[in-house]
DNA sequence: TCGGAATAACTACAGATGTAGTCAGTAGTG
DNA sequence: CACTACTGACTACATCTGTAGTTATTCCGA
């Protein structure tokens, strides 16, 4: 069971997951843009995601060097299955069908959600 | 924009959504059984839904109906955007490939869904 | 070698959240 | 009419979250 990741980290592991390890400036200055957060911030955020394991230290000299400890898509299939489970019962085709009847599916997306099926029976 | 509902308040909500107008203690009666609240804390989370103006009250005698001012698609719309903006880049289709590889996708899944999206074209 | 810059560790603090307890008023019952 | 039980209002409090500030140490450059 991954722990709760909130939104803030969440923001943090994403630059991690695209870069690792990275120092805590260098993460910051990757969120800098996005988040304008201050250094200080992002090591608190750094610190916490440690002490939760979810991301692993190394030294470096003076310095840490951050990596994740867990992968995105273990993250993403833990936070998916509480979402449907939490909003649609659990069920996938709900969701999908919510989805498209709140127009947030294009024909494009259909028709990629099509091809997906199809390569996955196949 | 719906304000921020917490887990605690959602699984009010859903009773509400189910059935109302209702009273503190007929909601409380509702979900006693999945989660095991005190009636007080119940009516702390309804008052705190009130505050937010998610659902509204009407007084009965000595003791308040609720009922939902938010509709549940409305509520789902906003969440799910966010869900997938945050987690998915907004795209839908990563996420159902997603839930796909991480064998979330059944395939009665896969044939209920790919009915439905034929329906959506229809 | 000395002083400034960088860095981790610790501290801060307000607002949200989960989970109630207490108090005061009112309505119905004997 | 007096009491008790129900109900809303207010209060409580630990933890999590967002967003830093402060302190102590250490390394590098002049």
């Amino acid at each position: 069971m991954v722990e709760r990741i909130s939104d803030a980290e969440h923001e943090i592991m994403e630059v991690l997951w695209e870069k690792a390890p990275l120092t805590a400036t260098e993460v910051a200055d990757r969120v800098a843009d996005a988040k304008g957060w201050s250094l200080q911030t992002v090591k608190t955020l750094l610190s916490r995601l440690a002490t939760k394991a979810v991301i692993g230290t190394q030294r470096d000299g003076r310095r840490f060097q951050y990596s994740p400890l867990v992968e995105r898509d273990t993250y993403l299939a833990g936070v998916s299955r509480k979402f449907v489970d939490r909003l649609f019962g659990g069920k996938v085709t709900p969701l999908v069908a919510h989805l498209a009847e709140a127009d947030e599916l294009s024909d494009d997306d259909i028709r990629e959600i099509e091809e997906l099926l199809r390569e996955l029976k196949g």
